[in-house]
DNA sequence: CTGTTAGCGCTTTCAT
DNA sequence: ATGAAAGCGCTAACAG
């Protein structure tokens, strides 16, 4: 059996009272039984028992993140700043993953959220809506990351989808582009990431006098694979597109890869743009232009924005809006020397 | 303040004992107490205090995996079999990242492992030696993961590294490369995965009559970006090579890369092979071929050793191998129709 | 079949 | 400055 406090108690001479006391780096201890103590206590080896402890304060110290799959490089990138972050403030990640599916999510959600001893949760939902988030307010602290499904209620953190896609379109317009698409998202009711990249790269066109009419491919999913038909079916319009939005970087790297077994040159026929920049992009042949979500920066705010509210349940939610930056590759053009 | 089981056991006038058994689904109850009970439980929304439960039975259902980073594609994905694995069995991951540090390994073992509420750990670890691991037996269950650094008395679950690299080199020699190079790993006492992958090499190509002297390139890590380095080291070899084995997938895309930059043509000039096959080395260009680990099975196999450890605690350590194979495509020659 | 109760290991209020 | 003891919410041993 494990070593507690009693047996270090006893050991010392003292009460368990004291013993926690040490273990806790109370101050008001006599100099002479914190040595007696610290002596058994090294001498036992004695570890708390973080349950024990857990139950009794009623935090455990452990956050739970929700994501779709984290053998998603975006995710897989998102949840390396969060377990970083967390660690450095003492907090450790319980991760789970959804796999995108609207029924999973509200599973975790309801079970986890409530029931479970995550002290909170991070959710990066795809797919729930208001209504699925209704009644959860007020049980166990929640926040959501990436896009704003609905106005629940809950903290928020994210970027600004719609200016960030706006900024990748106009720079496919200063590189001379004029008949651009966008590919990715299911346009579905649920899929609320596309739908915000979708209305940026409509008003980049129309800011710039160009007709979006026609010109968007959607994907059942932002993998590598779906990119691959959503291209080939792009390919049959009337007629081919010079420029490319793609909202993911693995929807990005399938289409690339596509293109060339296809025959088409990028960026000479046609320039791409990404969205996420995971690490590969700046590897791939060619190297991808991409959207960058300052990803420590959710991590940090998303982490402490649980923090604080564990320490204040009723605040009202908060919305925290996270940078971005363009980052220019080979795939859209000339490069800048 | 959340509802206990005393609550449902005052509303529904019954002991808690009677609401403990109805809530574990225990059998022997009479069918209206049990009728009474879920109406209460229902009304309470009774959810059960798993850190209580855990208090007393001395069991999570957490487990720890520790992995050098989880933004790098191969743990990613192999975080994801396991947290889709456990989650299928009722267990949920905790994840902690060590960076690859043999100190920060350390700490966190003997943090985690002895003292934290996990009921056991997965240890994927870069840099720990036998050593380091002594006096760890008999504390925390904790299975090994990747390659057995040492002749310790623990579980472990791999593949057979060496038997995996030579098929490498055999698949580039039955290509009619000859002048075949290794790159990737940093060649110290604790990067037992190069030590293996390495002596996989050097036995394919003595076994087909060549010498594995002079072609083997170092690398700080196993990252996209050093490859290219240790590419553009290469390319200055008095005989250039015109096969490539990489020790992992990111290598592997660091050097495609490179090669495209530097204008050496693949698989014409160097046929390239990679190892752990990553999702992104099917969409490059050109698509990568690679050793494949059975990630899942290494998942499943390495839960269920832990697992089955936490009910024998004395059992003894057992070696799990797991299998593997080679994925061929363009990287490494004509493609085969 | 069900009620009573000890106790998992810890923190903390109340005393001294 | 330290001891005694209550109790976090649950399960299970012990009645009955």
């Amino acid at each position: 059996m494990a070593v507690t406090l009693r047996d270090v108690a006893e050991k010392a001479g003292v009460s368990v009272r004291t013993v926690s006391n040490v273990v806790n780096g109370f101050q008001h201890i006599a100099p002479a039984t914190r040595a007696r103590v610290q002596a058994a206590l090294e001498e036992l080896n004695y570890r708390p028992n973080l349950v024990a402890r857990s139950l009794r304060q009623g935090r455990t110290g452990i956050i739970m993140l929700i994501l779709p799959e984290i053998n998603v490089s975006y995710f897989g990138e998102l949840a390396h700043e969060v377990v970083d972050y967390a660690s450095s403030v003492g907090i450790t990640v319980q991760i789970d993953e959804s796999g995108g599916d609207p029924q999973r999510e509200k599973e975790l959600l309801t079970q986890l959220a409530q029931a479970s001893w995550v002290d909170g949760v991070l959710f990066s939902s795809l797919g729930l809506r208001g209504v699925d988030l209704a009644g959860l307010v007020g049980t166990r602290p929640l926040v959501l990351l990436g896009e704003r499904t609905a106005r629940t209620a809950l903290d928020h953190v994210g970027i600004d989808n719609v200016a960030a896609s706006r900024l990748a379109v106009a720079h496919l317009i200063e590189r001379g582009r004029t008949r651009i698409a966008a590919l990715g998202g299911s346009g579905g009711a649920r899929d609320a990431t596309s739908k915000y990249r979708l209305r940026g790269f409509q008003k980049g066109l129309e800011a710039a006098g160009l007709d979006p009419a026609g010109l968007y491919q959607r994907t059942p999913d932002y993998r590598r694979g779906s990119a691959a038909l959503a291209v080939r079916e792009m390919l049959r319009w009337p007629q081919r597109p010079d420029g490319l939005f793609c909202f993911s970087d693995e929807l990005a790297a399938g289409a690339l890869r596509e293109l060339v077994v296809q025959g088409v040159r990028v960026p000479e026929d046609i320039a791409v743009v990404g969205f996420d920049d995971i690490e590969a992009s700046s590897f791939s042949t060619p190297s991808l232009t991409s959207i960058r979500p300052d990803k420590a920066g959710i991590a940090k705010t998303a982490v402490d924005a649980l923090l604080h509210r564990l320490d204040a349940p009723e605040a009202p939610a908060r919305e925290h809006s996270v940078g971005f930056e363009l980052m220019v590759r080979e795939s859209s053009g000339p490069e800048l020397s």
